[in-house]
DNA sequence: CAGTAATCGGAACATCGTTCCGCTCACATG
DNA sequence: CATGTGAGCGGAACGATGTTCCGATTACTG
């Protein structure tokens, strides 16, 4: 069989849902080709559903059968839509990311640039903790993970350099280091037991006013 | 076919060659137990070598019958020897793991607490890093990695725990971590690029002498 | 030298990612 | 509203991998 047709048939055009900004590969409507039709939006929103319960339930790592099953579609269609792993990642974690990235600038505003880089590097944490697996994911060298390594470095990393090069220069942090490797750093710290406290630490080090790899002056 | 009988004998008892000392689930001659047979002994010293080069070609998530097809053997000797992942990957870094331990001696006699510790700590960085997948390994949550990671808690922890307290003692370190969890940290930022320049951080971090969380006194 | 049990090999089974393709039906059109 | 068409669907099928099982084999004991 194919599909039962209890579908409740959405506005046109016009108004957009909410998923509808979470949809991964967005064909927007600027874009000369026919619109999606109204299932397979139907079935993209589903899917990016699913995948937030699968994925908070049993990490990104999940098979991808479950997704589709909870999305009440087939493997296929999943694929037809998110062709890599990461287009699904990205899809339900999207928002997140860009509420992370707003943060920064609410925190730059309203308190001194190292508290600020504090107060955001530990959003960030809570964040990736959150999300299991993700930070293997995300370091896995896995070519289906790609897009999500240049969302990541397109995105977090500038917010998190803007934080870095301001407490730098009102002398709080001493020590330089590459924003994308210390993104990547936090959210490998996450992986294990005393995540917290090991950033904590690391933010320390950026204070250190001595050399690397020597005792304190 | 079994196998062809191409077996060299091994010296009974007495002598022990070098593969003895890797081996896992050892058998010791002190068990009431009737030994292990010979071809027995002589495949486990295979599959060991095997996988050491394997690890180094694939990392440790090679597949299981890459590590089996080169030792010669089926799968099935290679399971009967080593039922969890683990218990391989021990065999394989076993001596590395010990060396790892008795360098802190080594420069706990000849180097300051502080000094010692940054030195010891680059030395398991090394370690760590040149074994792709290990880290992740160790924090899959998997629990057919637990017995190794039982392995890094009972021998490395309480060695990095002895250069810590002394660092600490002689003033060099002034922030408290779990032996385990920085063990851990330090692991899983091999994963990423900057390893060392964040391993670095982290080691200043401990430096640092105002409480976590706060900008500098 | 024969008997026995340890050991072996690899087929068989389960899980997962990914591809493929014939079948359907949503939508534009008349 | 009827109709044609291709976007889209489902799930079988394939390949890789981990893990188990058991009949065949042979190392060791007596």
């Amino acid at each position: 069989m194919y599909r039962k047709r209890n579908i409740v048939p959405i506005a046109r055009g016009g108004t957009t849902t909410s998923t509808e900004t979470t949809a991964g590969p967005a064909a927007g409507p600027a874009s000369g080709a026919r619109p999606k039709r109204a299932d397979a939006r139907q079935n993209v929103a589903a899917l990016v559903q699913a995948a937030k319960v699968v994925f908070t339930e049993s990490g990104v790592d999940a098979p991808v059968r479950a997704i589709a099953e909870r999305a009440g579609v087939g493997v296929g269609t999943l694929y037809r839509h998110f062709p890599l792993r990461s287009d699904l990642i990205s899809a339900v974690f999207r928002h997140e990311i860009d509420e992370c990235v707003a943060a920064a600038g609410e925190l730059e505003a309203s308190h001194p640039p190292g508290e600020a880089l504090d107060l955001w590097t530990m959003r960030y944490t809570e964040f990736v903790a959150t999300k299991r697996g993700l930070a293997t994911a995300l370091h896995s060298g896995d070519p289906a993970y790609e897009p999500l390594r240049d969302y990541f470095a397109t995105h977090l990393a500038p917010t998190l350099d803007r934080l870095l090069r301001a407490a730098t220069q009102s002398g709080e942090v001493h020590q330089h280091v590459e924003a994308a490797d210390f993104l990547s750093a936090v959210a490998n710290l996450c992986h294990g037991s005393g995540a917290e406290r090991m950033v904590g630490l690391l933010l320390l080090g950026l204070r250190h006013d001595g050399a690397p790899g020597t005792t304190r002056a």
